[in-house]
DNA sequence: CCATCTGGAGAACGCTCGTTCTCCCTTGCT
DNA sequence: AGCAAGGGAGAACGAGCGTTCTCCAGATGG
């Protein structure tokens, strides 16, 4: 039980965390369970994490580290700029698709415990915004006017909170075609061109 | 006392349960903090309403009825069908503007209890599946094609959950941009075009 | 070989929750 | 006036929570 093994606890700790946590809320989770899936000890669990709610931000953070990497892995496999765009949708349908998908994590705990606690909250909204910013770059990579990433960002969490209510991956299909209408329409205009495309 | 008062009390035990379970969720408020914030006995509420989990529901029941009012009568003072659902996105501006507001009660609640109660889930589909309904029923009247409803949800969907999340009214317009690209768009291919417009 | 310490198992604690029960007062009927 | 009925206030109950404490087995250093 050297040092190392902290972290591999830390791991388990939060392997079992993401398992519950996402699958049936944080607050129907007790300590008491999530002792026995990670086959810590309660004393152990306390030392890594002082309370349940450093506990579930670090699984957060975790999670959205995970989550926006195999999001851009997905999407960096698609070498046309342009195309990368409707790539994210693509990839939005395949997590739908996923066995045991209950919706977006960040927007299930934000309806849980966003207005109870501060350092969940703002969890929530790092995430949001990194995922905005990184929409951001693919914009911007495409050369598109950068108005144009709110309307993607907003059509890509409401098909995260619409598969997650309605268990279909049919928002992702949905929200991909509305992005290629609006992408096509902002390159319709004069504002921002790449090389002319016919 | 009479009959007539058990229609108030019931009025009186959704009224505190709207306030306090939208401003802080449901599993925060307690039934006594009910008891204190509605006048009513506990004994009262009990028989009002037999178990906790059925006055959620039936405060989500009223709110909707509420809500989608609210909506209905502030679009139906447009005229033009076809301005009609920018003024779903002008009505959401301005809900996300009101003080209190915590984002959409459906979409919070169902990250809170979709997983546990099956009956509050339901209650969220219904109101999603409703609203989405009405949705069609705008773009329908508009004369436009019915694969612009999807769109147009997922961007009011996602207008919502952002707004929660960032306390920003932005959304709002973004979305209600976003929706007038893509009824320009729909409109200028000859599927189903009303009057020609100049 | 013994003293010391670490961590595991789980009991214990204090609190809060949803729900029910007890007690008392009011009220309306005959 | 007297009496059943019902509602109000809140205590009580059993369960579950997050967190801490107790106890003990086993490893370690001298």
């Amino acid at each position: 039980m050297s040092p190392m093994d902290s972290a591999a606890a830390r791991d388990r700790a939060l392997d079992a965390a993401e398992e519950l946590y996402y699958a049936r809320g944080v607050s129907c989770v007790g300590m008491d369970e999530l002792r026995g899936t990670s086959g810590l000890s309660l004393k152990r669990l306390y030392q890594l994490f002082p309370a349940k709610e450093q506990l579930v931000a670090a699984y957060l953070a975790r999670r959205d580290e995970r989550w926006r990497g195999r999001l851009a892995a997905r999407v960096a496999r698609q070498p046309e700029a342009r195309e990368r765009i409707p790539a994210v949708f693509d990839w939005l349908e395949e997590w739908f698709g996923e066995p045991g998908f209950r919706g977006c994590a960040w927007i299930n705990v934000h309806g849980e415990l966003g207005a109870t606690s501060e350092l969940v909250a703002e969890q929530v909204r790092a995430h949001k915004e990194a995922f905005r910013d990184y929409l951001d770059t693919l914009v911007a990579e495409a050369d598109l006017p950068a108005a144009l990433t709110g309307p993607l960002f907003l059509l890509a969490e409401g098909a995260m909170v619409t598969a997650g209510i309605t268990g279909s991956t049919r928002p992702a299909a949905e929200a991909r075609e509305a992005a290629r209408t609006l992408v096509a329409a902002a390159g319709r205009d004069g504002l921002s061109r790449p090389a002319p495309t016919a």
